[in-house]
DNA sequence: TTTGATGCAAACGGTTTGCACTTAT
DNA sequence: ATAAGTGCAAACCGTTTGCATCAAA
């Protein structure tokens, strides 16, 4: 069983069957996925799964900490990560897929250690690479050869 | 004259009216205005201006790389910057403004420098610090100190 | 029993789009 | 004359809200 689960029920939340399962969906995932991505996965299992259930349950989970409500939108899309430790995200332009960057900056980078900066009290930091991803840029050098031959 | 208006003619802009004060606008003012609050201060001057309008020079100004579109909402709308040079940004969760971080990771820090992660091919960074402003962490000191008065 | 979660549908709001009109070249 | 920009309104779509129903404590 997640260790999730044991820390939701010592925070007080209740586990129905759908948080449960939009818990998982979000953890075994490591796509940070959406509302309507979450929604899809578990109407196939939970066919009166609501949206308004997936929405209201993720804006908990955020509240209390558990999951991270990113900055960035994939394709238009509020997206979530369930780890909530520190690290970044890569948004690839081409395909909009949001993947996670593990590279961390050194330990005495000023944006990531510092509390506080001309007087703002700084409680988070996320760092957002825009780019192509690996996937993409293969697409696109293959289709380069192909034009060219 | 703003040495962007020079810019943009060499790019082929058309320098309409509307343009132009909606440049000035988000040149002048340095809090990452919103489409409303573009929207709103022009039309004072150009009663006849279009939210569409403003909607359409932003996405033009946007792809040719004149402004930035951020990543962060400020009060659940789109936001702009008009510097497009590598600098971050802090947003309070109490009052949703926008500020500009002038603090830059060392030269070396990988999160930056680095061109290619993993096979992905960054090409723009962007740091985005949450927490409470230097303002609102004033209104609340004081708000503490008249509670316990 | 009483509190809270769920699910459906309607409302909401920022953004986009279509089209007629106007302005630049 | 032709192409491009503007402005209005309607459409769009992700998200929120209200409320009746249902399940958990």
């Amino acid at each position: 069983m997640e260790p999730i689960f044991e820390r939701l029920k010592e925070k007080g939340v209740t586990l129905t069957p759908q948080r449960m399962a939009i818990v998982e969906c979000l953890v075994s995932r490591h796509n940070h996925p959406t509302v309507d991505e979450i929604y899809g996965e578990i109407k196939e299992r939970y066919p009166t799964m609501s949206k308004a259930t997936v929405y209201s349950t993720l804006k908990l989970l955020n509240q209390i900490g558990e999951i991270q409500e990113l900055s960035i939108r994939k394709r238009g899309e509020v997206c979530f990560d369930a780890t909530t430790g520190l690290h970044h995200h890569f948004l690839c332009k081409t395909c909009g897929n949001v993947l996670d960057i593990m590279l961390d900056c050194p330990g005495d980078c000023p944006i990531i250690i510092k509390k506080e900066i001309d007087g703002h009290k700084v409680s988070e930091v996320q760092a957002y690479l825009y780019g192509t991803c690996a996937e993409c840029s293969k697409k696109e050098s293959r289709q380069a050869a192909k034009a060219g031959a």
